[in-house]
DNA sequence: ACCACTATTCAGTGTTACTATGTACCAGTA
DNA sequence: TACTGGTACATAGTAACACTGAATAGTGGT
């Protein structure tokens, strides 16, 4: 992956994962395979294991395991309430710095 | 400053100064006051210092000392050929993670 | 002499995503 | 039986970055 997006990820990826969860709850290789699809091919599924054991670790997240009939059982994330708070806080941060960058990109011609 | 934008600062923050840099040539010192007053009150002036180092390193700008009136001299940065190439790869990366933010931000309502 | 403002530098810290590898479970196949 | 491939999770080590906190240095005003 390009240095800059992996770099520009840090913070961004937490709160991407998070805003899945808040669709509906899933597990770590079905969020992974959901990433590549919608344009981020690169991103290891070491990176999001160990994301999601931080953000439960947090208590942003709840998990329950499941059985899968296909291989280890299934640890399934789901949203809980400071979790929710924690992602719209997320979205402020974000727009805040989305609306700072698009101001310098105008600006910058 | 918030734990969130500090992570979501890294990479972007690079980004945002070579775009000020663009505008036009400055200091270390004005670019952080500069920062101060468009909304990043805490970004501390040892960040600054360090990504410009940074960025000097990498030839991504070049540097010109000049006499202060009040201080020691100041190191004038500007945005060379390859600093410029480097902002517009930065702009298209910033726009695709900023266009899947946006889906996610819409789609999770 | 002291203080405030200007201006730069640097060592140490915490957080994050990546790399690379390992573990484990199951189904199909030779 | 052995092998392969897909599913599913975990982890040690690394690189990069922003922050903290402090130090250094020049100038002007009181």
């Amino acid at each position: 992956m390009g240095k800059q997006m992996t770099e520009m990820l840090k913070g961004t990826l937490e709160g991407i994962v998070l805003a899945i969860l808040s669709v509906r709850p899933a597990y770590g290789y079905e969020i992974t395979a959901r990433l590549r699809e919608q344009g981020f091919p690169d991103i290891a599924e070491g990176t999001i294991y160990a994301l999601l054991i931080r953000t439960e670790q947090r208590g942003l997240v709840d998990v329950e395991k499941t059985p899968s009939e296909k291989g280890p059982p299934r640890k399934v994330y789901s949203l809980n309430a400071q979790g929710q708070e924690y992602l719209e806080e997320f979205w402020r941060t974000w727009s805040f710095l989305a609306e700072r960058l698009e101001q310098l990109h105008e600006g910058g011609r």
